[in-house]
DNA sequence: TTGAAATGGTCAAAGAAAGTCAGAGTTTTG
DNA sequence: CAAAACTCTGACTTTCTTTGACCATTTCAA
């Protein structure tokens, strides 16, 4: 198993239902897992940004840690802020993966609504010839209208 | 024997009626049958594609794998054969909702799923400059690639 | 007050897989 | 048999991970 794998992991079983938040010491993870201190940057920005709905804060000097905290927005405005802000007009598959993970986490679609959306997204199913350019634009709409559909759906629930 | 056939017996001979998955490297893979790994690639485009029933997904960088999947869920037969039978290398957005419908009335798919679905080929997600030979294309493949990735998992919910 | 110690942050480069694609062989087919 | 279709390979590309050298901030003791 990945060592990124691991650490993702050991902070995630720190973090409980009800305590959303965990506080660490870089160094001593660091020394935990045997590796650089700079891994557990990696982690945090690859596994634990603002994209995968946690935010985190540090800070320096004696004493120093590192706070993370997992966001939870109520589903409708997750959604919103998806849309306007992690969006644009164009779109890689892997960040419109990514985002379908955190709606998938965040319990604000299922495992097969999820499953279909990163289908309707995939290099699979724009294998068509036109450039990359236009498939990013063709999944930045797909995202949009397929998330307006659900909320439109979820509002007369 | 071809050396694609045996690598494909090989996969296939792995995965067993409970685990209808399996994950490998491809490097691995590649050493044991003496080939380029490219080789695998090519087993997996001709013998392993969405059309052929599997769905795969791969890493790259250390730890990396590539994991296989095979659709298994009873009805899969049913929606597998709506998308050979069904969809063609293109569809107009009136066709692919008329199938859309037909799929939630006989209740291989939820309301949901439905309507993602029908986002996804919808005219507005596809307004992009191609034609629309072009986005008829993309259509189906987008029908054929969701269908296959929704009945490669079980009902859940 | 001020410099040393204690932390955490950044970034570039190396390493580890997997992906792509054109072209050379092979096999099948009309 | 010639053309088309299918196999295979190798060079090159892309993505993801890990480390290390150097930087920035905070605390604390002299």
């Amino acid at each position: 198993m990945r060592l990124s794998d691991s650490i993702e992991s050991f902070i995630k079983e720190m973090m409980t239902q009800e305590e959303p938040e965990v506080e660490l010491k870089r160094n001593e993870l660091a020394e935990y897992f045997n590796c650089a201190p700079s891994q557990i940057n990696y982690v945090l920005a690859t596994r634990f940004s603002p994209d995968h709905g946690y935010v985190t804060e540090s800070r320096r000097g004696g004493g120093g840690y590192i706070r993370i905290v997992r966001v939870v927005r109520p589903g409708a405005q997750q959604i919103l802020y998806l849309l306007n802000e992690r969006i644009g007009s164009s779109i890689t598959e892997t960040e419109a993966v990514r985002l379908i993970i955190q709606l998938r986490e965040q319990g604000l679609v299922t495992e097969n609504e999820a499953a279909i959306m990163a289908a309707a997204v995939s290099a699979q199913a724009l294998a068509v010839p036109v450039t990359e350019g236009i498939k990013d634009a063709i999944r930045a709409r797909e995202m949009r209208t397929m998330l307006t559909a659900l909320s439109a759906r979820k509002r007369d629930e």
